[in-house]
DNA sequence: AGCACGCCGACT
DNA sequence: GTCGGCGTGCTC
């Protein structure tokens, strides 16, 4: 290590200061690049990593504004080239600082620690741990053929498995493999959910010993992280299990990443820097030589694109594993036409008995609702009122738990009035039904039924209302496994991942909205969803030939219900890329967002507006970027579906482009504009700006 | 983002 | 006369 006087550092600055790139400090001790240092910025001293040292003093600046270096974290390995690597892409990529990625991609506790605790805390831990393989269970045919295949072929994957066909087991198989062959490697597992973490880990700690995994996600305590993270970036770790967060866990020995329930919304972070941690896994693995594996029984149009064929330019190999493990069937889907129900009825007749004939014989089944409390909105039949909140142009939920009207978006929670605010007739109602109401609903319909046991049926709830303390969640799945409550309701976070294995029946009370929602993606998560619904029941091989997916819609012959009918995941994607592709959708095109936060509509659309033009302007200008206007389609500025949210307007501007290259490109130059056009004074009232790379909802 | 500086209302 | 409201501007 010699020293170099020059170095420059990513510290942790916001995406659209000034400041957006690396800064240069002189450097009275030897380090290297990947170590981290204490710098002076400001009135402050902050930690920063550094990128590159250099004999050779900064050339835009002068010399005497260079301020030096103050310590140095010793004792820590550098971060090596490829997490470098990968936090300067995603910064990039997605238009952020790159110290904004650097440093929030590192346990904040690692900020207050010294040299001397440093070392204390990883001198425990410089080996790679020893794994202590137990058994796995026989493979099936499937599951050694796409075993066979991950070793014959670099990848990356896209593992298309139906629900229970043993996914779990070949990710299993292929960390040991990975691990057995090379005593330092090391392998990530990722999943979309904090919830899912724990049955998981424990599955992983069985298999590879207690001592081998680490898991990374938000729910954990700072010194958790702390210690999972150094024992991830010295090697100890073989195997890190986390939510999309660990995408930048630092593993020098990362030889395999894998990604389940690939499609899962949850990947993208919907803050700060708006990365896909599916999309850099990919990125991660060939920066790293390390497989990648994606996957899913319903995949992402996005992987299901990738993963054609190769001589279509698919650049994904698909592997396929369609049967249900033993002698389990899926469950038979059944569609009721809701056009021949009773006109207000939220149950079904044939939906209701069903439910009773289930439950008197000692079976449990679910209900999915995709609304909490107890109705959407409330109305004034006089006047027409309804429950709208003051600073969103949202209506507030009624929530008869407590007799609150609740605004979903900002929060704010008023005692439900006796009369219309307005009018002051004593008449108002709900209208449209949420969980709360569904919940009630059903225990009058079917107060009358009794379980095999001459005890009366049990209603359970389970939406982000009932799972707000700590720990309610583990404790409301725990009465359902124990099989105390006969019937579940709940919104979609009870159709993902929790193995319920005496459920056998599984029904969507209202799922139409979603066919003719505005975002083109509505229909795909849909379908996701309700396959993986269905995939909770009859996950018991001796039930499974009675289980059923019961679907009310009053379009029971649309093409979506059609193909999960068939199970058929493929037809439904073939169908929807036909769309994508005549609409010049992703994944054919790649698109981007701009969005302006300010007091007033005017002034958000005004800075978009002003962006498009300016940039429009400035491109045209110059023949070596004359050709990126007709590449990229820049669209006017609109307001945002939800508009208003706390009093703040919101707008935004789509980017699209048929080349990925051309569209960083725009973005690069739209960053630029947007630095001009902030000092103007017409752009005074703009709050903020954000860019989302490869949106999820536009 | 922090953390300053800076210029106008209710308190010991 | 001071404490403090958050608007504007800078940080190698």
């Amino acid at each position: 290590m010699s020293t170099h006087p020059w170095i420059d550092v990513a510290v942790q600055t916001p995406a659209h200061s000034q400041i957006g790139g690396l800064l240069s400090y002189r450097c009275p001790f030897a380090v290297t690049p990947g170590q981290l240092v204490r710098v002076p910025l400001g009135k402050r001293e902050v930690l920063g990593v550094v990128w590159a040292v250099s004999d050779a003093a900064p050339a835009d600046m002068p010399a005497s504004a260079v301020r030096d270096a103050t310590g140095l974290l010793e004792g820590l390995p550098p971060l090596d080239a490829a997490w470098r690597q990968l936090v300067q892409f995603s910064a990039q990529y997605y238009q952020r600082s790159l110290g904004e990625v650097a440093l929030s991609a590192l346990p904040p506790q690692l900020r207050d620690l010294s040299s001397e605790q440093l070392a204390r805390r990883l001198k425990k831990q410089t080996q790679a741990a020893a794994i202590e393989v137990q058994a796995g269970p026989a493979l099936s045919e499937e599951q050694q053929t796409v075993l066979a295949q991950m070793q014959a072929n670099p990848g990356p994957f896209l593992l298309f498995g139906s629900t229970g066909s043993g996914k779990t087991e070949v990710y299993l198989q292929a960390v040991e493999r990975v691990l057995q062959a090379d005593p330092q490697a090391q392998a990530l597992l990722m999943v979309p959910e904090i919830n899912l973490t724990p049955q998981l880990e424990a599955r992983v700690q069985a298999r590879f010993g207690v001592d081998a995994v680490v898991s990374m996600h938000s729910g954990m305590t700072p010194a958790q992280r702390l210690k999972g993270w150094l024992s991830a970036h010295a090697g100890h770790a073989r195997i890190v299990l986390g939510t999309r967060m660990a995408i930048f866990a630092s593993m020098p020995h990362l030889k395999l990443i894998v990604v389940d329930e690939e499609h899962d919304p949850s990947y993208k972070q919907q803050e700060g820097a708006r990365y896909s941690a599916r999309d850099l896994a990919v990125y991660r693995g060939r920066l790293q030589n390390a497989q990648v594996l994606l996957a899913s029984a319903t995949p992402s149009l996005e992987s299901w694109h990738l993963s054609r064929p190769a001589d279509e330019g698919g650049r994904y190999l698909r592997l396929h594993m369609p049967s249900r493990i033993g002698t389990g069937l899926l469950p038979k889907v059944r569609r009721v036409d809701m056009n021949h129900q009773a006109k207000k009825a939220v149950l079904s007749a044939p939906l209701l008995a069903a439910l009773q004939e289930r439950v008197e014989r000692g079976e449990q089944c679910m209900l999915l609702l995709n609304r909490r409390g107890y109705a959407p909105v409330l109305h004034c039949a006089d006047c027409g009122w309804k429950s709208e909140c003051k600073h969103c142009s949202a209506f507030r939920v009624f929530h008869k738990i407590d007799r609150t009207l609740r605004c979903h978006h900002c929060g704010l929670t008023e005692r439900v009035p006796r009369a219309c605010p307005e009018c002051g007739n004593a008449d108002i109602a709900p209208i449209g039904r949420g969980t709360e109401q569904l919940e009630e609903h059903l225990g009058e319909l079917l107060a009358h039924v009794l379980r095999p046991d001459g005890s009366p049926i049990r209603i359970a709830r389970i939406d982000a209302d009932t799972t707000r303390l700590k720990g309610a969640l583990e404790s409301q799945l725990a009465s359902v496994h124990s099989g105390e409550v006969d019937i579940l309701v709940g919104t979609q976070m009870i159709a993902k991942g929790h193995d319920f294995r005496r459920i056998t029946l599984v029904a969507a009370v209202n799922p139409d909205t979603a066919l003719f929602s505005s975002d083109f993606r509505a229909p795909e998560r849909l379908f996701a969803l309700l396959m993986q619904a269905a995939g909770r029941a009859g996950r018991e091989a001796s039930q499974s030939a009675t289980s059923e997916m019961w679907v009310q819609t009053f379009h029971p012959t649309h093409p979506l219900f059609e193909a999960l009918k068939k199970h058929d995941y493929p037809a439904f994607a073939a169908s929807e890329l036909a769309e994508r592709t005549a609409a010049d959708l992703p994944p054919i095109s790649h698109q981007a967002l701009l969005r302006a936060d300010a007091r007033s509509q005017d002034v958000a659309q005004g800075l978009l507006n002003a962006a498009r033009e300016t940039l429009e302007a400035q491109l045209s200008a110059d023949p070596a970027t004359a050709d990126l206007v007709l590449q990229v389609s820049v669209y006017p500025a609109v307001p945002m579906s939800m508009q208003r949210v706390a009093d703040v307007e919101r707008a935004q501007m789509l980017l699209e482009s048929p080349s990925r290259m051309a569209l960083q490109k725009m973005l690069w130059h739209l960053h630029g504009v947007l630095h001009q056009l902030r000092s103007q004074p017409e752009h005074k009232g703009v709050i903020r700006w954000l860019v989302d790379v490869d949106p999820q909802a536009i």
